[in-house]
Parts: structure tokens; sequence; C-alpha cells
DNA sequence: TAATTGCTGTGAAAAAGGTAACGCTGTGCA
DNA sequence: TGCACAGCGTTACCTTTTTCACAGCAATTA
């Protein structure tokens, strides 16, 4: 079995968004180069992610939306379900627990935890917000394995550092902040500044022809 | 001259902040070998990422980091700073006005726009609201040339030809909904559930050695 | 002065990522 | 029945991106 990567794994996610769209809307089947074009990329690169999965489409009719579905789930969510933790209330992490609520049945924040006794034991859009000293105790009680840092980029690092003390293996960072963590974390970040620069930088260009 | 890619720019953005950083620490001369340890890269790519630049290291003192700031700046900046808008002013569009208020001299959002009653004609988070109706007017009187797009999924399709009929040639999406637009416009997405859901599925893979 | 050191800039090699093409299969139609 | 077709899975190829390796250079040391 050999791995898939990270890139063909965020396209699966967006595949089975994609897929959810086309069932509600009553589709039965779909073809690569249809899910190609809702994805904004290649047939070829479709199908060549689909095989990952054990399953395969029919030739003449395509695919089996919900069959597919199925698959998709099959392979990137725990059966039992994944929990999630939150550090870090402000804006940002409100938006971002307000963004996830109910957005996927198998992965969902179950606390969030801040410093601000304004906070903290009580409800936030939907989450329960702890105090910053009960992370290791909930982490490690609700087992959960990813957290989502929106600090400020000072605390960042001290809070990575206390989610992988904690158990954590995954960390989703949005801080404008790169953080150190051993191998067995798998770290992403979440660069808006990044992004929106990118996106000046070549808007420039693009308006110059 | 060669063109630069993306993934360049993005990290010379990075770079960027590292540099603030280390400023700010008071620093004078960085190391390509530092910088890449700030970054979680190597030193090869950071020289790399640097020949798109005009301005040469020193063999003995590395770069100066004024110098090198400086330089970035000319690079990615427009000289007489560009002007980005918001479309959707909810909780994600409120935390990401407050999240670029101030961040970047050269880059700010002049507008929001809404459709809400209750939030149109007055100031959010630090910029005005206005109407969608206004949106076309607005965004030629201030010379708008990026979007970003914060609206539920299926009002994103919309926003984005709005923006781009109005003239826009950049776009950083954050709806979970892939958009169309011609090639002279660039389309940036920051889509969080597939990142999330990236870390939850490589943290599994971790967690389970 | 001559040898040594450590870092830059850059060409060459390697790895990753994406595309094109082909054999195969089941269907529709003459 | 037999032929053309359309789309899947897969391999081979090509492009992009990253890493490696080394010449060159200024300061330092002997």
């Amino acid at each position: 079995m050999k791995k898939t990567s990270a890139k063909t794994i965020g396209r699966l996610s967006l595949y089975r968004l994609l897929l959810d769209n086309l069932r509600r809307d009553n589709g039965i089947t779909v073809y690569s180069h249809e899910l190609a074009a809702a994805a904004n990329c290649s047939a070829a690169q479709v199908r060549r992610d689909l095989m990952s999965l054990d399953y395969a489409g029919s030739p003449v009719h395509g695919y089996r939306i919900t069959d597919l579905i199925e698959s998709i789930d099959n392979f990137l969510d725990h059966p039992q379900g994944q929990s999630v933790a939150l550090v870090g209330v402000g804006n940002l992490g409100r938006a971002i627990l307000s963004y996830f609520r109910g957005r996927r049945p198998k992965l969902s924040i179950v606390a969030a935890f801040d410093d601000d006794e304004h906070k903290i034991n009580r409800v936030i859009n939907g989450t329960w917000c702890y105090p910053m000293a009960d992370l290791r105790k909930i982490v490690k009680e609700k087992n959960i394995l990813v957290g989502v840092i929106t600090v400020p980029p000072n605390a960042a690092q001290t809070v990575a550092d206390q989610l992988i003390e904690a158990g954590v293996h995954g960390l989703l960072n949005f801080a404008p902040a790169r953080l150190k963590a051993p191998p067995q974390v798998y770290l992403e970040d979440v660069d808006m500044t990044m992004s929106l620069e990118k996106v000046a930088y070549f808007s420039r260009l693009r308006a110059e022809e």
C-alpha cells in the first residue's frame, strides 16, 4: 500500500464537498471530467486521486455519487469520529467555531480554551470554553488528536508545545508564525497574510496586461 | 526576466514577516540557514527564493536585515499601495477585517460590502460597510484590484462575478466552493475544511505509529 | 603572503506533482 | 452481430519544485 500525498488528501476532501452538493441536487452518477470541472482541475487528476480509494467507477456510467462519497468517508474519516480542540477564542477563533459547527459529523471541535475570565466556563458559539489550565486534562479525557491554534503570534509556540505535550498529533495554525514541532506531529499553517499578499501580487501582474 | 512562482511569492511574504520579527529583536544581519530554520525550510530554498530579488547578500555577513526587507517590499508591494474590498461581513468577514487591520501599510481593506441592513452604512471593525448595490461604483472609485469573499457558498459565485465585472483582478475566496473566473483573474482559495481534514487525516496516521 | 573558513549564487541532479495517452470494457446502434 | 464510442484505470512522460554540490569571495589565521 503506497502512501497518499497531502495534496491528494486535500483534493479528496474537496471532491467530497462537491459530491455532497451534487447529491443534494439529486445527482446519481458523475464523470471524472464533470468533477474536474467543478474542482477546477483535470479529469486525469481526478481519476489519479481516486486511485487511492478502493472504489472503481464504471466506464459507462462514471461514478455512483453515494458510493464515491462513502468511499471517501471510509478513507478520510476515523470510524469512531475525531475530536478537535481550539485554543484562542478571539475574533478568528469564534468565527472558526461557527464555521466548523456541524459541518462534518465525524470531525468536530469539542472543546475551546482561553485565558480570558470572561470567556471561560461557558458556551461560546456552541462550544464549551475551558481555562488553559485544564487543557492537558481535557485533551487526554476526550482523546483529542487535533489542535487548532488561533492565538496571537507570540503565544502560538507555547500553546503548540502544550498541545503536543498533552498528546495531540496534528496542529492547524492560524497564527502568523512558524511553529516548531517534532516529526510525529503534522503541522499545517493557514497564513492569511501570505495568501492575501499572493493575490495582491498576481492581481497587479494581471492588471498590467 | 523570468517569472516568479506563486510558492516563491508566498515564501517571500513569510520571510518578510520573520525578518520583521528579527529586526524588532535588534538583529542586523541574518544567514540563509537562520532564515530557513525560522521558516521551516532549507537554506538552499531561501537562497533560491531570494534570487528573484535584485539584492545580493554578502558571503561573509549574510543578508542585512533592513536591506532585505526593503528589497522584498519593493518586489511585493505596489509603490502607491493597493486597496482591497471584502464582501460578506459575517463572523468570518469581521474576523478577517480585524486580522488585517493595520497589518500591512501598503495593502489594506478599504471597503466592506453586505446586504444586511443592520450592517451597512456604518463602520464595522474599522472598515466602512457599503450595500452590495454600491460595489461596482466603490470598486472603480477606489481603484480596487483585490476582492476577499467571505459569503456563504451559494452566494460566492455571484459575488465573484460582480467583483470581476467591477474590474478586480484577484480574488481570495474563503467560501467552501470552487469559483469560475477568467484567466486574467488570479484566484486563491482558503479552504479551512480541507485544511482541517488534512490535519485530521495525518494526525491519525502519526498517532498510529 | 598563502592557506583556511564559511557563506553566497547558481548550474545540475533529483524528487514531486501533474498531464497525456493507451488498453480495456460495456453500451448503443446500424 | 459487429463496429464505433465514451470513459475508467494505469503507465509513461513531462513540467515544476526542491535539493545537492561547487566555484567564488572576503575575512581570518598562520
